[in-house]
DNA sequence: AGTGAGGTCGGTGATTGGCTGAGAA
DNA sequence: TTCTCAGCCAATCACCGACCTCACT
């Protein structure tokens, strides 16, 4: 299935590559090298990408078992939390509606 | 030598470098079982993967274009470039979406004012690239996806 | 395998019937754009930046999806050969040191740790 | 003529975390 | 068995696609 392959000189054991993309490789190498030099790239993954959207998440009314609540529920939640506190001085709704 | 007038180093962020890992995520679940999970590394793995794909293909269709001296990226650079490159298995289904791509724009565009002018028959689709592969090329029912299997120069 | 490849085609054969399903696209053209574009992002300032075809990330991105489809299906048979059911990471690095079409990989998956069964020669 | 870069704009789906059982170990 | 961790939910807003102008061929 596999022809002939070209030694990767560059890795500490040498090791065989695809003989169509060794060539390729070895630039797009070069390429993310240079790239880096150029713009400094983010070295690890952030914990989220966007603060908003990260503020958005936090403040977003929840059920009990942590997922968001849906429609229905939302809506029983609105209801209820009225009901009890109707002046809503401390309201953590995103939504202040009426 | 050399003379880095350019050093504006801005943060080049995750969102600039690969695509969205709910799209990725999807993707991935169409190839597995619907009780299947996916480990988060797994997927900002592949993530990456697809990222250096795009380049790796891109980079060789623009040293080809370079050499040719054009300026523009088409579809069959691509196509040759992924032929060059090993992803032989691409190449045909990609020749025929490509081909019924420009079916599709060909179709769209005279309406825009009411000119039709049917003369010209040019179904460029015969690249060029060394397909190699032999036969087995059903051609689609009304496309002209004819493979002029050239060999290679 | 064999099966994959033949479901591809058939796929790409049954897709448009002469209408659009090319505005339906799994991932966002724009951004397969940008990251087009940050391959040459590397050449110099003056440098002659090429240009891209309209239905450059069109391909690209069918082309993605392909990939993904098919590097997901090769981790997804590793996971199930060791009675998981989740895919992980390794199964990732190990489908991508047993293809020589993953080869281009090997500085983004590095080998680091291999497995019991070593990818032999 | 035709075709792509770069801009604006408005519409929208990717992003996002707490809890918990699936499942890796 | 212990205990890590990925799926689940959907509202906001950054980004994507549609559209435009302009330069180039």
């Amino acid at each position: 299935e596999q022809q002939q392959q070209f030694v990767q000189v560059t890795e500490d054991p040498p090791t065989y590559v695809n003989a169509k993309q060794y060539r390729r490789i070895m630039k797009r190498r070069e390429a993310r090298a240079k790239l880096e030099a150029r713009r400094k790239v983010a070295p690890q993954r952030k914990t989220f990408l966007h603060k908003s959207r990260h503020d958005h998440a936090m403040r977003r009314v929840r059920g009990p078992g942590g997922r968001f609540l849906t429609k229905a529920e939302l809506d029983q939640y609105r209801k209820q939390l009225e009901a009890q506190d109707p002046e809503g001085a401390t309201a953590p709704a995103p939504q202040p509606g009426s | 030598m050399a003379e880095d007038a350019i050093v504006d180093t801005e943060e080049l962020r995750e969102q600039d470098r690969f695509l969205p890992i709910a799209n990725i995520s999807r993707i991935m679940k169409k190839s597995l079982p619907d009780n299947a999970k996916i480990a988060k590394d797994a997927k900002e793995t592949v993530q990456e993967c697809v990222s250096e794909f795009i380049c790796f293909i891109t980079s060789e269709a623009s040293d080809k274009c370079k050499q040719e001296k054009r300026k523009t990226i088409n579809g069959e650079d691509l196509l040759w470039a992924m032929s060059t490159l090993g992803f032989d298995k691409y190449v045909d289904p990609l020749k025929i979406y490509l081909s019924k791509y420009r079916e599709s724009v060909k179709l769209e565009k005279p309406d825009r004012k009411g000119k039709r002018d049917d003369a010209s028959e040019a179904m460029a689709t015969s690249g060029g690239y060394y397909g190699a592969q032999g036969g087995a090329g059903g051609a689609a029912g009304g496309g002209g996806a004819g493979p002029a299997g050239a060999a290679g120069f | 395998i064999n099966d994959f490849w033949n479901e591809v085609e058939t796929e790409m054969t049954q897709i448009d019937p002469e209408k659009e399903d090319f505005k339906n696209h799994e991932l966002p053209l724009a951004r397969i754009k940008k990251i087009m574009r940050l391959e040459d992002d590397i050449a110099e300032a003056g440098a002659p930046r090429f240009m891209i075809a309209a239905e450059a990330p069109i391909i690209i991105a069918k082309a993605c999806e392909i990939f993904v489809l098919e590097m997901a299906m090769r981790a997804n048979s590793l996971t199930a050969e060791n009675k998981r059911r989740t895919l992980q990471r390794n199964d990732i690095a190990m489908a991508v040191s047993k293809t020589d079409t993953y080869d281009f990989l090997i500085d983004i998956v590095p080998r680091e740790e291999l497995k019991k069964d070593d990818v032999g020669h």
